[in-house]
Formats: structure tokens, sequence, C-alpha cells
DNA sequence: TGTATACATTAGAAAAACAATCAGGATTAT
DNA sequence: ATAATCCTGATTGTTTTTCTAATGTATACA
């Protein structure tokens, strides 16, 4: 039960959107990759994903880059992560499609394995991006009482 | 945002000796693995790592087999996923332990995804075996509305 | 005591997933 | 036209996952 660098990356790279807007909220990947250390190409593959979903318009050519399509509020880390790695708790049980090998007992925990799925997937979407944002840009508080 | 096959096998297998109260509660491996079709020496090794957390007790030799070492509401199916598959949600952060090329704003994240990983731990953690062996041994409540 | 039974341990192969990398293309502002 | 930027698909190297094999150890029972 893991997340992945996918994942990661997303959520950092959407984060440092979120107070971008200047210019239209566009955003430059180059801007991004520097900022966090994150490969280019591989992050680009990711907003393609993040495209994909709805979560960023581009714009191409001289004064192009990504922009959120909504404001960071209402924008959740289950959204994200969903995005760019999947179903959260997909279970063996979709990537086993095999349904004279799948005995009963596999199936007997369909229902039972939505319901978790669904209380997990909860937790992950009461989390915004704009909360993401704020941990991130307002580090500082914690230094005052060290 | 997954779980692996391992992970699965281990809820299977548990969740069926969760009735097994004859013979002491002990349960021979090759009965768990023809009923729900898991290859044998894989579920070995899932037991190993099931005994290492506690969850189970083994005994060798001609009556041997394995057993629960507590009531099935007692243990708790976060229990069983991290101890097959380690912590949940563990994030890259702690894959990645290359201190110089780890940028600032990962780090920013320590304590928010700390945050996180708690609270979708907290879910998982309030399903117990008992509530997974209820949902396998008693299908036929379904069939009835149907 | 010997033998069949069942777990124990370790190594490693095969396949899948993950994390990039690369090449060549398309669109846009200037 | 040119430079900047995103777009698309293929490919590659590494790690993880899944599974197999070989060999060893403890136990019950004839």
């Amino acid at each position: 039960m893991k997340i992945t660098l996918r994942g990661y990356y997303a959520m950092l790279a959407l984060a440092s959107m979120a107070g971008k807007d200047q210019n239209g909220g566009l955003v430059r990947l180059e801007e991004m990759t520097e900022r966090h250390s994150i490969p280019e190409n591989f992050l680009l593959q990711i907003f393609q994903a993040l495209k994909r979903a709805g979560l960023v318009r581009s714009k191409r050519g001289v004064h192009g880059g990504f922009q959120l399509t909504r404001p960071p509020h209402r924008i959740t880390l289950a959204e994200i992560i969903e995005s760019v790695e999947g179903r959260i708790l997909p279970g063996p049980l979709e990537e086993r499609p095999e349904p004279t090998h799948r005995p009963e007992s596999w199936r007997a925990l369909d229902g039972f394995w939505e319901e978790l799925r669904e209380r997990v997937r909860g937790e992950v979407d009461a989390y915004t991006l704009a909360d993401l944002a704020d941990r991130i840009h307002a580090p500082e508080s914690e230094m005052y009482h060290i």
C-alpha cells in the first residue's frame, strides 16, 4: 500500500503552481523541474496524465505552460494521485481478470473491498491542493518555536 | 496507491483460518492454497512474515499447521497488510534518502505527509479480520434478495 | 527408530512495474 | 523564420513483485 514517485512529483509540481497567478497562471515545466529536481521529461509525462484527467490545461509555444483548471481548494489529493497512478486501492482483483481461475472466495471480497477502498479514498479526498501548498510555502511558522 | 497480491493473499488465507477452531485452530498451508488458488511456496513466505509480526504461530511436523495468536476481532487489516508489505503509505520520502538531492520543498512536506498517512492507516485499522471473515463466509445473504 | 508430513530458509528466475530517456513533431509569440 | 514550448510514442535500465526450487529441520506415529 504505497504511493509512487509519479504521485509525489505531481503533488509537488501542482503545489508550486497554486500560488502563481501571474500571466494567467501559466507555469512552464522547466520552472517546476528545477525547483524540485524532477526529471523534465518525466514530469512532462505526468502532466499529460493530469491534462487527460482535466486538472490542468496547457498552452504551447513561446509563452506557453500549464495552468490549473480549478482553484487549488477545489482539487483534492485523491484526484491528483488517481490521475497519475490509477485508482486508489484497486486491489489485485482488477488486475486478475481470469474469471476461471478466480475462486469464489475472491469474489466474495469484492463488496468488502470496495467499501474499504471508498473509506480510504475519503481520507485522501479530504485534503486539497490548497492545504498542500499552504504547508509547503509557509514552513517558517515552525522555525519560530524551535 | 495500491495493495499487492501479498497483502491480498494474506487477507484471504487468514480469513479462512478465522472459522477453524478444530484441532486447536491449526490449519495447513495446503488447505489454504488450494481453496484460494494461491501458489504454495509464495503463501509460505507470506506466513513467515505474518509469524515474524506475531499474528500467527506455527507447528511443524505431521499434525502441524498455522494458528492465529489472537481472536480474529483483535487483528486489524492494517496489521496484516503492514506485516507482509511494509508500512502503509510510506511515501517516497523514505525511499529516497539522498539528503543532498532532496530539495527543501520535499522536506516541507514531511509533516503533512505523516498526517495523511496516519489518517489512512486509521481507516484500514478500523476493519478487523473478523469483519473480513464474516463477509467471505456469509455471502448467501445477498443471494436472497436478488 | 524410521519415515512421512509439514514448516523453515535461502537462492534465484521470470515477469511486471517504475523511473526515466530519447527522438522527432506540432504549435505559438515575436 | 525562429526560438520556445508542449506533444507523442518508443525504448531502456532498474527495482519490485511474484513465483519456483532446493535443501534443511522438527514432529507424530508405526
